[in-house]
DNA sequence: ATGTCACAGTACGCTAACGTACTGTACTCC
DNA sequence: GGAGTACAGTACGTTAGCGTACTGTGACAT
C-alpha cells in the first residue's frame, strides 16, 4: 500500500561508517583511512512530499499530516552516515523510507552492538522528541535511502497541539520500547545463528521485499557484536540451508519462512508489536 | 531530600514469585508449591498520601501533583507480587517509594532475564500510560515496599491536560530507554560478575542506602539469565574482594566505589540518565 | 536440643563463542 | 587480461559460561 521509493545503487560503500567501527576495523588490521568522505545530506526530492513512504507517516490523521507537510523534506540518507552520536542532539526527527537506521550502544572499550533498528515502521529521533536530551550511543545509517525528515522543534510544537499526534508517537514509543527490552533479552538468551537469521529479517521487512541487502559480514558482525569468523559460520549454515544467497558484500533473502524458522522468537514479538501499533484503531 | 518510607522484614520470602520463575525452580528439582499465596495489594497507608517519596512524583509541578493527589493511593507491595504479565493490561500505574520492580522477558523456553528496573526514580506502567497496550513479558515485584498508585486513566486524563506532566513522563520514558539500551548491550558483551555488580548497585540505589537486600542467588541468577552456579561463582568473587557480604538470602553492600568498580561502565550511563532527568531544570 | 531442608559452594565435562591468523577467490581497476 | 585487494571461509587453541550434580551448613521448626 505505501509504495518505495527508489533507493541508490548499493555497491562499494560497507565497511565505512562509524568511528567505532573504524576502530573494530583497525582491530581486524584492515585500512580504515580514506573513508567517510561524502557524508552531507544531499536532498534529492525536496518540495515533492505529496507521496509518502513512511508507515507512521502514513497512520497519522489527515489534520495533523497536513500540519507537518509544510516543514518536511526528503533526504538521502547515506551509508554510514551518523545522524547522532553520543550526547549530541539530533536536530530533525526522520521518517525513513526504505533507508534502514541501527540505534547502536558502545562499551567502554569501544566495542559496539545494535541495541535497536527503525525503518518505514517508525521514526528516529525519539530521544529528541521526549526529551530534548540525547541517546547514548550512535544513530547510523545501516541500509541506505530517502526519508523524510522535519525539524525537531516543529514536531513538538505541532505534537503540542494535537493529542492525536501524541498519541500515535507514544504508541510508536511503545513498541520501540518492546523492541529495545526484547532485543536485550535476545542478546542474552540466543545464539549467534538465531541472532543473525532475526536480523537479516528485521533489516529486509525494513527496506522493502524483493531487495537485495548490501551487507559485509563485517558489518554484520559489529551489528551483532560478535566476531566476523562467527558470522562466516552462522550465515554459511544459514545459506546451506537454502534461507539466504550470499555474495561477497550482498545477501539475497531466498526463504523467509525458512528464516524465521530459524531465527528466534523475538522476530515475532518485535514484529507483532509494530504492526499491532499500525493496525490498531487510528487514535 | 525524600525521606523513605517504612519497609517491611525482609526474610523466607524470596524464591517464590513468577510463574515462569516456578519452572525454573522445578528445573532445579525445588519444591515449588504453596507458593504464591499471598499476593493480594493490601493498602496500608490509603489516603495519607501527604508525604511522596518517589522522586519521580516529587519533580513534578504542584499544580500536577495537586491534580493527580486526589487519585493517588498507597500500596504495598509483596515480594514476586506479578503486576502485568503477557498482554494483559496494568490498571494502575505505580510508583514505587523503597520497592523495586522488574521488567522480565522470557524466551520460548521459559527462561527470562530481567530487561528493566524500576524504583523511586520512576514510574511502573509506561506502556499502559503510552499506548493503551501491554508489555510483553512480565512486571514483578523485585524487592517488596510501598508504592503510590493511580488509576491509568486518571493520569492520561491528566496528562492531556497539562503539557508540563506529559514533558516529565517523556522524559522519564527516554531515561528508561536508555537504561534498556544499556541492558541490551551489556547482556551482550559484559560477563556475569561485572554485571552482577551493576544489578547489586542499581537495586541497592533504588531500596535505599542502608538496606540489606533480601536477595537469593537463585533470584539473582534468574535477573540475571544465567546458572545459579554462575552466581555463586560472582558474587563470591565480589565478597572475597570485601563490597559485599552474602549471608543465605540477603546480602549486605559494604563497599560501594568497590562494586563501582567491580561493575561495568553500564551502571553509571543509566544512573546518569535517569539523574539528568531528575535534575535537569523543571519541566 | 535435634532434625530437616533450603540455600550456597564446588566440581566436571561440554559447548559456544572468542582471538587470531592464514588461505582462497571474486571483484575492481588498470 | 592481469594485478591488486577486499571479502569470505576456515582452523586452532583458549575461555566463559552451561548443565548437572553432589556436598556442606545455617536457619528454622518441632
Amino acid at each position: 500500500m505505501f509504495a518505495r521509493a527508489v533507493r541508490a545503487g548499493h555497491c562499494r560503500y560497507l565497511g565505512e561508517f562509524a568511528p567505532r567501527y573504524h576502530a573494530l576495523e583497525a582491530r581486524y588490521a584492515m585500512s580504515t583511512e580514506k573513508l567517510f568522505a561524502e557524508s552531507a545530506n544531499t536532498p534529492v526530492y525536496s518540495g515533492a512530499t505529496d507521496v509518502l513512504h513512511n508507515r507512521l507517516l502514513g497512520k497519522m490523521s489527515d489534520a495533523d499530516l497536513a500540519a507537518l507537510v509544510p516543514y518536511l523534506e526528503r533526504v538521502e540518507l547515506k551509508v554510514g552516515e551518523v545522524l547522532a552520536k553520543g550526547r549530541a542532539l539530533l536536530t530533525h526527527v526522520y521518517f525513513p523510507e526504505g533507508c534502514v537506521i541501527s540505534i547502536v550502544a558502545y562499551t567502554a572499550d569501544g566495542t559496539g552492538v545494535e541495541v535497536g533498528t527503525i525503518g518505514d515502521e517508525g521514526m528516529v529521533g525519539l530521544s529528541a522528541y521526549f526529551d530534548g536530551d540525547a541517546n547514548e550511543g550512535e544513530t547510523l545509517v545501516q541500509i541506505p535511502g530517502s526519508a523524510m525528515r522535519i525539524r525537531v522543534s516543529h514536531l513538538i510544537a505541532e505534537a503540542e497541539d494535537s493529542p492525536s499526534l501524541r498519541r500515535l508517537l507514544n504508541r510508536f514509543a511503545q513498541a520501540y520500547m518492546t523492541q529495545l527490552a526484547q532485543n536485550g533479552a535476545c542478546n542474552r538468551l540466543h545464539n549467534i545463528e538465531q541472532r543473525c537469521a532475526r536480523w537479516l529479517l528485521m533489516t529486509h521487512d525494513r527496506m522493502g521485499r524483493p531487495a537485495v541487502m548490501p551487507l559485509k559480514q563485517q558489518f554484520l558482525a559489529f551489528m551483532l557484536g560478535v566476531r566476523r569468523a562467527g558470522v562466516s559460520v552462522a550465515a554459511g549454515a544459514l545459506q546451506d540451508a537454502g534461507f539466504i544467497r550470499y555474495r561477497r558484500g550482498s545477501i539475497r533473502v531466498l526463504d523467509r519462512p525458512g528464516l524465521q524458522k530459524a531465527s528466534c522468537e523475538c522476530y515475532e514479538v518485535i514484529h507483532d508489536a509494530f504492526e499491532r501499533m499500525l493496525t490498531r484503531a487510528p487514535v
